[in-house]
DNA sequence: CGCAGCCTTGACAAATGTCAACAAACGTGG
DNA sequence: CCACGTTTGTTGACATTTGTCAAGGCTGCG
């Protein structure tokens, strides 16, 4: 593995407080690799033998049943992903594919288990990872069952808003396809959600979104840190 | 705090592989109250104070948002909930409250994160835990972006089904005005699910579920492991 | 250029929510 | 134990939201 590499590994939370001696020997079993766009790095269902950690690219983890399918997430270097299957042994209840050129480091899963029984820092770590990941989802799952679409969408763009921080333009990372069923809704619902967002001075160019009067879209909707903030 | 509760606690994964020592100094923080039903027992946006257990009774976690609420879930003995929020020392993202006249246990945030760092059989415990409570939001956000409300509903039944083996009877645990809430829909809309499942074999009587035919059931409701086992 | 995939739009259908009325269940105080 | 009021559950009529299907336009790429 490159050294660059390792080194942005070593510097996650995850791993920068661990051991030395635990770290080079988590790495040694680890490799890394470039995938391309759209190829399905795990199933759901499928035992999950290697932690993933995204160096570059992006990754999609979604999910289906009885013939339906929806994105849960995107992970963006650089980060891990399959950690709580990982840990528990169980099967992934997310598929992930590339969303584009990817390059993926994978350490397996064994390993992560023993080098977690043995160094307690890295346990800790794990903790503090895990919980971030729960509050995430929780997060999700309020935005999904006290909002409607249009304030999802909304709120959507004000958190995109605040990374893209000072410019009232920014550019959607990925199709709209997918951000529809980010958001949970249909391609042809997120068409008319952005219309329905005009009033309130959202415009749409392709990928290309610009918000005229950012305190009138919170008025409309009401962004809430409990709901939309990152990082508490 | 009575010996049988203290044995209760002890026995929880979270706590049964702890040093005594630990143990002993967590629980001399820590302090048991009899709450009656309807208490608010944390709002969300405060800050975690306590690591809150369940010892008797039951507590739904429920969040709010521009004036709407739903219900996250249901917390029966004996368990922990405001895990994630005790251990990243963060605001609570749901409020709790008694449905019952319930027997709580209380343990100082603060002593939970001091032994957390003294303990690392505890620090692996709560990994274990929080693993499992990611996975199972994860499942329920899968439930509610890839079912109908009446599926959900189906499939709620026929997990619910599972756990009073044997029987085709069963009794709501709670109001089904709450049970709406969990599922995701407005108690209107559940009344008239519970008619759609009528031709399926499902029977309701106040809170008395009985289901005729299983298996005919889940030709509807088509249960996954991936969404609807709580072990996995 | 022509194809394929995505986005948009319109017309329509299905799912879900809202409001109002009433019935049934529950709890409280007489 | 009953009468009363409050809450919960059900039902109907209707509105809103969201999804489905089909068509056409746009874009990117071989």
């Amino acid at each position: 593995m490159p050294d660059a590499e390792y080194r942005d590994i070593r510097k996650l939370d995850l791993f920068s407080q661990m051991a030395d001696e635990h770290f080079t020997s988590l790495m040694r079993g680890a490799y890394v690799q470039n995938f391309p766009a759209q190829i399905e790095l795990t199933t759901e269902g499928e035992p999950s033998d290697f932690l993933h950690i995204v160096l570059s690219g992006s990754v999609d983890l979604f999910s289906e049943w009885n013939g339906r399918d929806t994105s849960m997430a995107t992970v963006r270097p650089v980060s891990t992903f399959i950690l709580a299957a990982t840990i528990k042994d169980a099967p992934n209840l997310m598929s992930a594919r590339t969303l584009e050129k990817s390059r993926i480091a994978l350490i397996p899963s064994q390993d992560v288990r023993t080098i977690f029984d043995l160094d307690s820092s890295f346990a800790r770590a794990i903790v503090t990872e895990l919980a971030q990941c729960y509050r995430s989802v929780i997060k999700a799952q309020k935005d999904l069952k006290l909002r409607t679409s249009l304030e999802r969408l909304a709120n959507y763009l004000l958190r995109q808003l605040k990374h893209a921080d000072g410019s009232a333009t920014f550019e959607l990372g990925f199709e709209k396809r997918r951000l529809a069923s980010v958001l949970g809704m249909t391609p042809e619902n997120l068409s008319r959600a952005f219309k329905g967002l005009q009033p309130y001075g959202v415009a749409v160019n392709g990928t290309h979104i610009t918000i005229d009067d950012q305190a009138d879209l919170e008025r409309f909707a009401k962004p809430n840190p409990l709901i939309d903030d990152f990082s508490t």
